[in-house]
DNA sequence: AGTGTTATGTGGACGGTGACAACATAAACC
DNA sequence: GGTTTATGTTGTCACCGTCCACATAACACT
């Protein structure tokens, strides 16, 4: 029963290497170390992942279905909530997949996914305005909420969630406080 | 005139450091190749940076200054353009400011700066609301602007960019799509 | 001026990492 | 059953962050 091959490597890989990133964060996750943890040697993950990098997008792009799963049963304000809480919950892989380090553009799957929630946001405004409209005010709401989670995340609100009276206040105050600009909106 | 000491040697490993993350980005900025190009021994950074954590905070408190100058001209809607405008001429630092690379409560001149920022844009609202009011408001306006800067940043408006003919009109539209609950807000 | 102390820069070493190449083993296909 | 291909291993290399011992210059005190 020796097992020279493993059987789903790439599976295993990921879910160490998922674990490692909960853990250590996105610095203290090397492939080796998803290797070791995976209980094959350093080289293994080669096979599956080009580059530390597409094990990255591939951690990334588990995020992104997991978003979408947790975005898919709300609608309007509570998913705004929603979006920050899944932010709060996972925050490292909300790092990984939104901190840069990598080029989103180079893993087609991962532009997939992403443009895929975002396409959803962008129909939740569609009842309410135009398309140009809704495209604008969908931008305006992910940046909201987008933005709010990454400023919880890096601690800048620290004070203000504690006159808020917790986490879960603070976010429903701050989504609560902004109107999009919808339907006969007419200017100059 | 061989000198064995460098005379300033801290800006001068900043500036070389700088220059790298620009052209390299955060991950290919290394400690060796900052001291490298500051034509010092791999070592002499030590002597004034503990870590590469610290030489990196080193680079984001000079980001945060850069930014409050880039913000201190302008007011309102102006305010939130020149922050993205910020974050888009300056992705990497952007980045490294609030990318979550370095934990900010640990470097305590980098919270800071970013306090100072954000408390002058609290005040920016003040005059439109109490107190609470104004810190929920500017809470959403630095989130809007923030996650703005960062989508745009990580290429997921590009169509959104091009519907709108160029980046500036996309920002703009997308600040002039919300507005912020201030003054009389009376609710259940 | 001379001497000791401290600040600053150098050279060498160690373990860890991403990546490549050569090899070993198992699976798949004929 | 034998060959081709996929998968995992071992060995190696350059680079990195960090620690250590040492060299050199600036400074302080007499």
């Amino acid at each position: 029963m020796s097992t020279y091959h493993h059987g789903d490597l790439p599976a295993a890989v990921l879910k160490s290497a998922s674990k490692i990133l909960e853990k250590q964060g996105i610095s203290g996750l090397s492939l080796r170390a998803a290797a070791r943890r995976a209980g094959v040697s350093h080289n293994a993950p080669y096979r599956h992942f080009p580059d530390r990098e597409s094990l990255l997008a591939g951690i990334a792009a588990e995020g992104f279905s997991m978003l979408a799963e947790a975005l898919k049963s709300s609608s309007g304000k509570a998913m705004g909530e929603a979006y920050v809480r899944f932010a709060l919950e996972h925050p490292q892989r909300f790092r990984l997949m939104f901190g840069g380090s990598l080029s989103i553009g180079k893993h087609a799957a991962l532009r997939e996914a992403a443009d895929k929630a975002y396409q959803a946001l962008v129909d939740s405004f569609r009842p309410y305005a135009d398309a140009q409209q809704a495209q604008v005010a969908a931008a305006a709401a992910w940046s909201l909420v987008h933005g709010l989670s990454h400023l919880i995340l890096d601690g800048h609100f620290a004070q203000a969630q504690r006159d808020a009276a917790g986490p879960e206040n603070f976010v429903r105050q701050v989504l609560g406080g902004v109107r999009y600009l919808l339907g006969v909106q007419r200017s100059a």
